[in-house]
DNA sequence: TTTAAATAGGATAAAATTGTCCTTTATTAA
DNA sequence: TTAATAAAGGACAATTTTATCCTATTTAAA
């Protein structure tokens, strides 16, 4: 709707890890894919992104999987998950899509989304993975179907 | 941003045809795309799927071309213009694109997204062509850029 | 030390979106 | 009636996004 696949797999994935990482398991690519319904390899590929954008903690070999510490759950918020995987455009962008729109120069919609935006961005910045992953443990939330 | 391209075309196309239309002219595809900065042939494909849907007006032949009527810049609004080229998935569809999602079985985002997409639905909903194409009349917002 | 399990990463393929080209159809004006 | 103009529409091409496959690397445990 708003976030491309890759996004949305990302998000769902690193919720997964989170929920996982509170009971101390450590999970696999098929695990999280399984389980977030999103396909192995190319989850492989948005972990990947994560690990690299110190999201999630990636470990390998047997025993290895990924992982998400305590402390990091509070510090990663949906705005950096997002960032990470869609970049910046979503904050910064034109919603018709000009290069040049701002207060001085706006096209027609600027103005429209300016409100939009800015909830769009503080829910983002607000929201842990710690919230969404205890929302998930609590049995209020679902990340399949 | 937020839209796909061929929907950011097409909301520009309306209000430039609008803005014309308001001074009684006509335009065709190429001042068109001249005018807000797309690819000709695709945005006539846009065209095509605006006047299937009763957003625009198209006249063949000489003197022909896109023009809209007075009292149907009142009646579109941008949430018509979407949901013809983008389809309503921006209303419907769950943000972290689970199948099915809503207040009984929400994704973790559901209730975060609910203020938001209606904030959007609301704003869509409520902006006219008219008063997108005033705005361009008066100098206030641009097209290009 | 070897084997097996797991992520990392490169190459490639498939699908969707964006974009182009050319022919057909309608219509106006000379 | 003919020529010219403009949209309609079909076929195709390029690009981007999504998805797969295979090999390399790391590491734990037997």
């Amino acid at each position: 709707m708003m976030f491309s696949k890759a996004c949305e797999y990302g998000i769902r994935a690193a919720v997964y890890i989170a929920l996982q990482s509170l009971d101390g398991r450590r999970v696999s690519v098929t695990e999280i894919a399984g389980e977030i319904d999103s396909p192995i390899a190319f989850t492989a590929k948005i972990l990947q992104q994560l690990t690299r954008n110190n999201i999630v903690n990636s470990v390998k070999g047997p025993t290895g999987g990924f992982e998400i510490e305590r402390k990091d759950m509070d510090r990663v918020n949906l705005s950096m998950i997002v960032k990470a995987i869609d970049g910046d455009n979503i904050y910064v962008g034109c919603g018709l899509g000009l290069k040049e729109c701002n207060a001085d120069k706006p096209c027609p919609l600027h103005d429209k989304f300016v409100d939009i935006r800015s909830n769009l961005r503080t829910m983002l910045k607000s929201t842990s993975l710690y919230e969404l992953a205890t929302g998930l443990e609590v049995g209020l939330t679902y990340l399949k179907r």
